[in-house]
RNA sequence: CGGGGCGUGGCUCAGCUUGGUAGAGCGCCUGGUUCGGGACCAGGAGGUCGGAGGUUCGAAUCCUCUCGCCCCGACCA
């Protein structure tokens, strides 16, 4: 390729929209341009890299047996209502109608398109395991598209969908599948962590996501160092930092306090001059429809996730102060647990076996001391609390680390959820119906992109992996009115692409140092600078992650960096 | 959906408070000189000031409505 013939419009300033650094640098880099709020026109070298990307995943997908479909992007509404996501969805569902008035809508994700597949054509267990797999772009109505690439409402998604007879064989099809995504993504060259993610409230019984540490992200991971423990901080448990106070000791009753005004848990350790780790936190609130008390130490803040499982509903909402004052009898800021009888109490397990600790009373500005949880009020414990800063890891007790990522990957066992809802059953060994169980696994293919340039990039740009950058070397002579040296560089381009090596030649009449921002901002790993040395026999190859410099003769270049770009690929 | 910000040549932005001939830098085109980290000289092209309506002799500027984009929050398989 030569540069002065393609299309790469970097730019020299930061465009005013963007706010992280890999759409920062995909814009100025020149490759992609916004369409709309969350809609992007991926350009030349956008889609080279992309390719690249697509291309790992295929290798690795197909190495496990997994199949290439493609599906279509505009589904009938259908399916999706055989499934119960028509509704679910809600507005994050891209809808529309045909001219007919029939409703359809674009693809978030394929399962349903995919189950309907195979309960038309897969009838026996002989058929199975069955691992199909698409490249497909995906719709999503976001409420708020942002940070570039990294949340958009059309994006390109690796689905894979296993089907298997048995939980042994979704188990397989699940563990091939962690496997090969640690080759994509090791491939890939992104430093990642697999962790452990909430399953949903929908039977899922086990699901990791893959995740890249940068602040351009959304989730929140907690890893222990030492162990290698990793979960999303939804899911995540830990051993909390131990009660800043002793609890008083004895077998004391609840006594009353008067605390006027004092409602924050702030205000009432302040005010009674303890800790907050002494204080119980009462939290009320409705879950499909039916009131709870969720109560947690002071200090500590509860996991929204893990109130969800632990109540078992699909949706929940603080209450409101009204409803508090009718089932309480009095507002926030003086709830607590004790002569709850019209609701379900749930207590964080950091509670069980305290004694005597301060909660409200129930009654505007009193709080009561000397409260035992599971003596002065039935106790049903639960993980309900986030882990949070200074927790320790729940085996060790060794430091946990809480990190900003992006979600790049999710693999996901599914169960019978699809299978049972849409009828997707074989006949076994014994000629009974059962129902296939399924495993459904994602990967964000302009999120390995954006986690690439998020990972690695510098003042002067993006400093993509070899596997995936547009291009793996750049030949720039470095005066191109200069017939020896535009010789020299051009036969040195076609060299390189004579062994295979994806290689652009800079051709364009400018200044050397503007081809050298553009090369290094647009992330070319390698480049053959074609300059003064030349008289020596001599180019100069800078590797753009390291910044390093060496001298090769023009007869060995070649050679040089094909085994660089090797060795890169490997590791 | 709530809060905030911004829409002026391709890009970054000034001008708006106090209405009066649309500006700068970069980029682009032509010619020339240059050529190892975003060169220089000379000449040139390019803007319905997001859109609609209103006030006014006169609107980029004031008023009303509207559209779009960004950020925070809510939300997020």
């Amino acid at each position: 390729m030569l540069w002065s013939r393609l299309f790469i419009p970097t730019l020299r300033e930061n465009p005013a929209e963007a706010e992280v650094v890999s759409h920062q640098l995909l814009l100025r880099a020149g490759y992609i341009r916004q369409l709309g709020a969350g809609i992007y026109n991926y350009l030349y070298l956008a889609q080279r890299s992309i390719l690249k990307i697509q291309g790992i995943v295929r290798e690795e997908m197909d190495a496990i047996g997994a199949q290439e479909f493609l599906l279509p992007a505009l589904n009938p509404a259908e399916v999706w209502q055989e499934s119960g996501r028509w509704d679910i969805m809600g507005d994050n569902m891209f809808r529309l109608k045909d001219r007919f008035g029939r409703p359809l809508c674009l693809g978030m994700t394929h399962e349903e398109v995919m189950t309907s597949i195979a309960r038309g054509e897969l009838r026996s267990y002989k058929q199975l395991p069955q691992i199909w797999y698409q490249i497909q772009t995906k719709f999503r109505d976001e409420p708020r598209p942002k940070s570039g690439l990294l949340r958009v409402r059309q994006f390109i998604m690796k689905d894979s969908y296993s089907f298997d007879l048995a939980q042994e064989g979704l188990d397989a099809a699940y563990e091939k599948h962690r496997l090969a995504y640690c080759k994509i993504f090791d491939r890939c060259g992104l430093e990642y962590v697999a962790v452990e993610a909430h399953s949903g409230a929908m039977g899922g019984s086990q699901s990791q996501e893959f995740m890249v540490a940068t602040n351009a992200g959304e989730d929140y991971v907690v890893t222990c160092k030492a162990t290698g423990y990793a979960a999303n901080l939804e899911k995540a448990v830990s051993r909390p930092v131990p009660p800043a106070a002793p609890d008083p000791a004895g077998d004391l009753s609840p006594k009353e306090v008067h605390t006027p005004g004092q409602k924050s848990i702030d205000e009432v350790a302040a005010f009674l001059k303890v800790p907050q780790t002494s204080l119980i936190k009462s939290l009320v609130l409705v879950a499909d429809g039916k009131p709870f008390l969720a109560v947690l130490r002071g200090d500590h803040q509860l996991s929204e996730t893990k109130f969800q499982t632990a109540a078992g509903c699909t949706e929940f909402r603080p209450a409101l102060p009204e409803e508090m004052r009718q089932w309480l009898g009095a507002d926030a800021g003086s709830l607590g647990p004790i002569g709850i009888t019209n609701m379900k109490v749930l207590v964080d397990a950091a509670l069980e076996g305290r004694r005597n600790m301060i909660s409200g009373a129930n009654k505007d500005d009193y709080h009561l001391l000397n409260v035992t949880p599971g003596e002065d009020f039935a106790a049903e414990y639960h993980d309900l609390r986030q882990v949070a800063e200074g927790d320790t890891e729940l085996e060790s007790g060794l430091p946990l680390e809480t990190k900003k990522t992006v979600e790049i990957g999710h693999i996901f066992k599914l169960g019978y959820k699809y299978s049972k809802s849409m009828g997707l059953n074989v006949l076994d060994q014994n000629g009974v119906e059962q129902p296939v169980i399924m495993g459904s696994y994602g990967i964000g293919i302009e999120r390995v992109l954006c986690a690439a340039v998020e990972l690695y990039s510098d003042a002067n740009g993006m400093s993509l992996p070899v596997s995936i950058a547009p291009f793996e070397v750049v030949v720039t002579p470095v005066k191109a009115a200069d017939a020896t040296l535009r010789q020299a560089g051009e036969d040195i381009y076609n060299a390189l692409k004579k062994a295979g090596i994806d290689a652009i030649l800079d051709d364009r009449d400018m200044s050397p140092g503007v081809k050298f921002k553009d090369a290094d901002l647009i992330g070319i790993p390698y480049r053959v600078t074609v300059g003064k040395k030349l008289v020596e026999g001599k180019v100069e190859v800078s590797e753009r992650r390291t910044k390093t410099m060496t001298e090769v003769p023009v007869t060995e270049v070649v050679a040089w960096l094909a085994e660089k770009i090797a060795a890169a690929k490997q590791s």
